[in-house]
DNA sequence: TCATATCTATAGTTTTTATCTATGCAAAGA
DNA sequence: TCTTTGCATAGATAAAAACTATAGATATGA
């Protein structure tokens, strides 16, 4: 059994026919006839029926064929980890940040990104969590960055950094009070945003159980959120990320949260378990640096050869 | 790059000497020098330092090793999977029980499992659940029976039954009430077992918030428990299929507990998620249908290939 | 139903690669 | 310095992978 022999098949599997395979691997149809026929004789096992005029895997070469994937795969990693390790900073790179997070850190990063690492063909978009975990589980994206406190089967969470909520108050219910408890504003509405679900979990944690259904409303964005608070009073939550975007006058409605321990939100950098290209990872958390407050970095050094 | 490369960088790092992995690989020395130097002029990467007498594996090298071993791994499941679905049911099969577990089912599973397959050589061993959890992903054990309802990343559930708790109550405590309420024995002593944190953890959940610290006394298991119990005063939890342990007096102080869709425990089987011997896999619940009342087995199908 | 187009399998040959034996060369230890 | 130990290299040989040419099988269309 050899990798090449894997490939064949694999190759055979995926064009069904012998032929077009043959010219895809660039080889002649009959050496894959005979590449075929050995693994199939190694393995004593039929992998396709060519009864017919078409190709079809068996159901036994179906499985074969898919563990047969798995094994390529973890080949070609370590032509990637040495394409990591030994190369400059080049090829494509892609990430995904949550909604929640992508308005505040992807101006500068971009901009940071591209400065330092020029080689690289960066390719950045937003993605809710669920579609970020899959995104993630079928290597369509190198890396996710959220803030889903979840440890996801099958995926590595590398500390990025943390930051506090605060509470956003209406004009209108101005109590100059220089904490928030939310016990003083029951009769207040809350309002969250919608779609955001990591930041609402979040932002729900430091005020559990104290809140019911009623006093819920959700809204798009957090602009969006602070205009409705602004009309219709109530209070909003809102992270540290988002205080520079406000004007002066909006500035001074925010409060700080009582017990601030629980009301903070780890942002962290999200691979697959076995992701190999380290360095490029890297780049990462070293872009970050150059644009975000350090006292907000985490310092942790995780995981072999990945630091921060 | 090919496995058989991967397989001789993979042996020298193991030997850390180029004649002793000839040997044990049974070629000669010059042919796994010619092949390492192959695959190190490939990757463009020096795997070994070849410098002084012993040979040592580069920083790059330790990296790459390891990610070959992976490779050689997922290849030698093709070879695994083509034994469990075309070779007849033999070879070795190793698995686990938790402790809570083994005592019900073991006797009359080893005696079922021996007979339908004869050709098996298996083995069991009782293990708690962090030892199987580790042990699973060493790959030390084949499969694990548990009841943690814990989803552990890259290990794989495959429920197996699902069995009621019983309150078993003391001689002296004698009220005659048909079902068990927490709230009406609040003062009494429960009594937990130590050490079998799965059935402790189920047990609590349908008491969760009621019972404080200084209610909760531990034993090593349920029979000592029982006599505790009997001796002392108080109740203890006792799965469903301890009740054919007790004596016909002992069965009259088992209680229903009230509300009994909290008192079930699911037992499960525990597997690695890339577990490919999925026929030796059914041998269990096969065995199990053999002398399991039938309306505790799970009729789930679950994963391609795995039924019960 | 017979010819034809479209597949894969097989035969025979050539090229490539893996392995062997024999030997060289470098470094550590006596 | 001489020997021992251990990997590298050279050259020969056997094994295997790849190619060209062609046979054989099976649907499709006249």
């Amino acid at each position: 059994m050899t990798l090449q022999q894997l490939k064949y098949a694999e190759a055979i599997d995926r064009y069904r026919s012998f032929a077009a395979a043959a010219e895809a691997l660039d080889v002649t149809q009959p050496t894959l006839s005979a590449m075929v026929s050995k693994l199939e004789e190694e393995l004593d096992v039929r992998l396709f029926d060519r009864t017919s005029r078409k190709v079809t895997t068996s159901l036994i070469g179906e499985k074969i064929i898919q563990q047969a994937r798995k094994t390529l795969m973890e080949a070609d990693r370590i032509k990637e980890m040495v394409a990591d390790i030994k190369g400059g900073l080049t090829g494509e790179f892609h990430f995904a940040v949550g909604p929640s997070i992508a308005p505040y850190i992807l101006p500068d990063f971009i901009r940071n990104y591209m400065k330092d690492y020029p080689d690289v063909q960066l390719s950045v978009e937003e993605m809710r969590p669920e579609a970020m975990i899959k995104a993630l589980r079928d290597s369509d994206i190198d890396a996710g960055i959220a803030s889903t406190g979840h440890i996801c089967a099958g995926l590595y969470e590398i500390p990025l950094y943390t930051e506090r909520f605060f509470v956003y108050l209406s004009e209108s219910c101005q109590r100059k009070l220089p904490v928030f408890n939310p016990a003083e504003l029951e009769h207040e509405h809350l309002w969250v945003m919608k779609e955001v679900q990591c930041l609402r979990e979040s932002a729900f944690s430091f005020c559990k159980g104290r809140i019911g259904r009623r006093h819920v409303y959700e809204a798009g964005n957090i602009d969006t959120l602070i205009r409705i608070v602004d009309t219709n009073g109530g209070y909003t939550i809102i992270p540290e990320m988002h205080l520079p975007m406000l004007t002066p006058q909006q500035r001074s409605n925010v409060r700080n949260i009582e017990g601030d321990h629980l009301s903070l939100r780890k942002v962290s950098i999200y691979i697959r378990e076995d992701y190999v290209r380290e360095r490029m990872l890297n780049t990462i958390p070293d872009t970050m640096k150059k644009f975000m407050p350090s006292d907000m970095l985490e310092r942790t050094l995780l995981r072999n050869g990945i630091r921060l």
